[in-house]
RNA sequence: GCGGCAGUAGCUCAGUUGGUAGAGCAUUAGCUUCCCAAGCUAAGGGCCGAGGGUUCGAAUCCCUUUUGCCGCUCCA
């Protein structure tokens, strides 16, 4: 089990290769490497950087140049400090805890105090219950963390389970980040890291249906940095605590919302099978506990290397976002519907319901570089052995899409190809290279994933053909030079 | 966050009982001109994750810290 990440064989040790292979090949970096890197902080380098776009650019398509009913907006980072009072953000994750070493069991510090109280005061040390709880207030009351643990110290007071009193500093568990923004209002000089991007959408919800002249059911679609202080994060880029979601907000009449999710439920797994996900790669786990907001969710889980994890997230987020921000700001946030009802009267004003899809970009980067990547092995016809390692990124996700590369690097074979080169860049990502053997070459296209490679030789001067060669399967074949363009174009759309 | 293991050139690793670092691949330049890597020549690149300590002397021992992996825990 110790070495199991080692071991080339088991998934771990694949998982391992693949990070490694990431690094090597221009994907992905670890965030400020040359300063022993950050934890969980992960760069895109040259080849992830447009990946990632790649990927980016096909969800912002499917979703809003692909529905009439979908827009998109770029919402700020940075928000009023009252959103997040509103979503609920603030209050259900500011408990400041502790950690008991030997046990390793956490409790929430007022929670561990009081019951200390309680016990006190049942043995009838009711002053030293009182004075504890006191000046357990006042210490909580100024985020006096270190006070909080001298307290309980000084009490000596005993983890249930351990019975020892060998605890860590006190942490405040709160999953936002957050920092300072010049003076402005009373209380709002602390501002978060937006933790999602969905209420981003939802402040904004008067804005665009106003603006859009939106009529209900109508989306709207973001992609955008959000960042969690996890306690562990781990993983590779699964879990970060800065990552990119791609979420999208319907909006529906009330009473409509389950119909609506069960589209996206749908929608949604055929836009990643879409991507060439194999379908028994994917699969629906319903919520059994819902959130706060929720009266249904599920993730859409694919099978990654270290097992079945979340996607993709559909949560049915009732009237619960807008009612509370109509609540906090004090303003109306209503949808007034013409459409007629079946007394045939219109539907009137109403809080809106939001079906939500909510996907994590580097997630479905990790799906598709998992996917993709092999090694392979065979025996050639002079019976030595062979191999290669490939990225079977799809086509028209790959970042560099065509490699032109020259046989020789003379005889006029590298002017020909430069001038394809000119040819081609403006529509799609090339790579040209002449250096070293030509089988050499395309070995290095495998390991980046470039779908396709176009090799200048004698007889293109002669007849105006090249070799196409397939990343996939490794088949050649022999074109004309004027259709490699339109070749290429069709195959990575 | 807790516990265990680990951190040597871009990658994979070697470095004997402590004496100031090596290999293969990769990279760069040139030769070769070869349609599926691993042919020839030469070159560049590490002060051994970081800091401190022990020692005449440490990659090699001790402490701290950081990063990664595994398990547990957490994840509105």
């Amino acid at each position: 089990m110790a070495n199991e990440a080692n071991n080339p064989a088991s998934p771990a040790g694949r998982f391992q290769e693949l990070i490694s292979h990431c690094k090597e090949y221009g994907y992905i970096f670890q965030s400020s490497e040359i300063y022993d890197g950050l934890a969980a902080v992960y760069d895109y380098g040259q080849m992830g950087a447009q990946l990632k776009k790649n990927l980016r650019d096909e969800w912002w398509k499917s979703m809003t140049q692909l529905h009439e009913n979908i827009v998109g907006i770029d919402a700020a980072i940075f928000m009023h400090p009252t959103v997040w009072k509103a979503s609920g953000h603030v209050d259900n994750f500011s408990d400041p805890m502790i950690d008991n070493k030997d046990s390793n069991k956490r409790y929430r510090v007022d929670h561990l105090i009081e019951a200390f109280a309680e016990e006190q005061e049942s043995i009838g040390n009711k002053n030293l219950a009182i004075d504890t709880l006191a000046n357990m207030d006042a210490l909580l009351a100024k985020d006096d963390f270190e006070g909080l643990k001298k307290l309980i110290e000084d009490n000596k007071i005993k983890c249930a389970i351990s019975k020892t009193s060998n605890w860590t500093d006190v942490r405040q568990f709160n999953l936002m980040f957050s920092t300072q923004i010049g003076s402005v209002a009373e209380e709002a000089d602390t501002i978060y890291l937006r933790p999602e991007t969905a209420q981003g959408i939802f402040v904004n919800f008067l804005n665009v249906q106003k603006t859009g002249r939106m009529k209900i059911p109508f989306g709207i679609a973001q992609t955008g940095k959000a960042f969690r202080n996890e306690i562990v994060a781990r993983q590779f880029i699964f879990r970060m605590r800065e990552f990119e979601q791609m979420e999208m907000q319907f909006f529906v009449r009330p009473g409509t919302q389950m119909e609506w999710y069960k589209y996206w439920k749908d929608t949604r797994k055929q836009w990643h099978e879409s991507l060439g996900i194999p379908a028994e790669k994917l699969r629906y786990h319903d919520h059994v506990k819902l959130a706060h907001y929720a009266d249904a969710a599920l993730d859409i889980e694919f099978e990654f290397p270290f097992g079945w994890k979340e996607l993709e997230g559909i949560h049915s987020r009732t009237d619960f976002d807008l009612s509370q921000h109509a609540l906090y700001s004090k303003k109306k946030i209503q949808y007034f519907d013409n459409d007629l009802n079946e007394q045939g009267k219109p539907y009137g004003n109403y809080t809106p319901f939001v079906v939500e899809t909510s996907v994590g970009l580097d997630r479905l980067f990790l799906t598709i570089i998992s996917l993709a990547y092999a090694e392979e092995k065979w025996t050639k016809e002079d019976g030595t052995e062979d191999s290669r390692v490939v990225m079977r990124i799809p086509a028209k996700l790959a970042p560099m899409k065509l490699a032109i590369l020259p046989l020789l690097k003379k005889d006029g074979l590298p002017e020909i190809a430069k001038e394809l080169m000119n040819e081609c860049k403006p529509h799609f990502h090339c790579f040209y290279e002449e250096k070293d053997a030509i089988g050499k070459r395309y070995r290095r296209m495998d390991a980046i994933g470039t779908p396709f490679c176009v090799t200048i030789d004698h007889q293109t001067k002669e007849d105006n053909t090249v070799t196409i060669r397939y990343r996939d399967d490794m088949r050649q074949d022999r074109i004309a030079l004027k259709d490699v363009r339109k070749l290429v174009s069709e195959k990575i759309s």
